[in-house]
DNA sequence: CAAAATTAATCAATCGTTTGATTAATAAAA
DNA sequence: TTTTATTAATCAAACGATTGATTAATTTTG
């Protein structure tokens, strides 16, 4: 077998084991249901990541490299000011979300345990780095007298992440309050996704931006 | 054995049970754990709640009879505005929530989850009462002509739930945005609830209400 | 052939549940 | 009021099923 073919079986139990993982969680998915679905044996999950956690574990590995620069692109474009940052932010946020949906149930589903663990607190660190950009822009905006000095930003980068998660893993309520399937494909891409930039920038706007 | 103490022996059953589901999840708290923690026979969770399942709806239960009261003093006092009683729903809702924040896990880690069961609709259907009682407010706020007409009500609302959520829920996160153990009874208490209260108006009412 | 990949079979451990026996509490009968 | 019967509560032990993991044998690849 070809090392391309072996990759890219390798990528597809990591596609198959992050859908089962986000639907049933940690505890819910086992591994003969990963490697059944993926259509492997299952001594092969062992035999490529070591155990269900180095699987798990590996998921996320995958995903790291392609955060990092999203970031990066956004909050040190110097030629534009601070709420234009905020904006460029919330789109490229609703963006990646709506396209990762899949993996951002994933991360919140083990976030949500109180119980710490290595693996927890890998996932909180990548977190961070998004809280920090976001934070970054607010204090900006406050330093150069664009936003209202008094806003709460811990609380209002909340909102950000809150929202988004809540529409995005509570599909249960979510889709009954937004009176459509929030896991219909079609739905996310043409109306929720316009609406909750739009939404966004308007809450905030409003909130942070002096009259 | 007198009937108080066999209530108060299943009252404390459940209330162990509550705390083990919202820090494990379903899946990943044992029948074993719960009873060991509880001071009880394994065999008791059985003979109270007939199944794992059992206890776990009976813990629902329990806890239903409570919602529904809160929710009917808040909206149907024609005497204050819309938007006070926005503020009043603010104010009771951070409350009960901060007050229940064990329960609101137990809830949510469960409608994570993509599956549909019975379950998941029976919780959904209780949260939406809530969801109906901030919608009706939000109407009258905008036929009255005090809420701006084009406000998004439904994410509106997501906004409410889904900030609650990750601040409660997602506990590793929260903790580190906030700069303090979000688990800390008395942070919560004394900070974080009047926080919560005073960000959430300030926030609602710059989007909300016309200036 | 030798190495890597894949398989079926099997492992001990743990899962939720059920069992039969025992004790404590209540009701009925004398 | 005793004595007897009935019910409820509790327990240790064991059930079959499933879990994640491992083994040894087999196939594929280079």
């Amino acid at each position: 077998m070809m090392d391309k073919d072996k990759i890219d079986k390798k990528d597809h139990i990591l596609d198959v084991a992050e859908k089962v993982f986000s639907e049933l969680g940690y505890d819910g998915a086992s591994t003969r249901m990963i490697s059944g679905e993926a259509g492997v044996n299952m001594a092969m999950l062992n035999y490529y990541f070591g155990s269900k956690e180095g699987l798990y574990l590996a998921i996320f590995e995958r995903k790291i490299s392609a955060f990092r620069t999203l970031l990066q692109n956004i909050g040190n474009d110097d030629s534009i000011s601070a709420w234009d940052k905020m904006e460029r932010c919330i789109d490229n946020y609703v963006e990646r979300i709506i396209a990762n949906n899949c993996f951002q149930k994933l991360i919140n589903r083990e976030l949500t345990l109180n119980k710490r663990t290595e693996l927890t607190d890998k996932m909180a660190n990548i977190l961070m780095t998004n809280v920090h950009e976001f934070k970054k822009i607010l204090q900006e905006g406050v330093d150069k007298g664009l936003f209202c000095k008094d806003i709460d930003q811990e609380l209002t980068i909340m909102v950000i992440f809150g929202t988004k998660n809540y529409l995005i893993n509570s599909s249960h309520m979510s889709s009954r309050v937004m009176g459509h399937d929030i896991l219909d494909p079609n739905y996310l891409e043409t109306q929720l996704k316009p609406r909750m930039k739009a939404f966004m920038k308007q809450l905030l706007k409003s909130y942070l931006v002096k009259q």
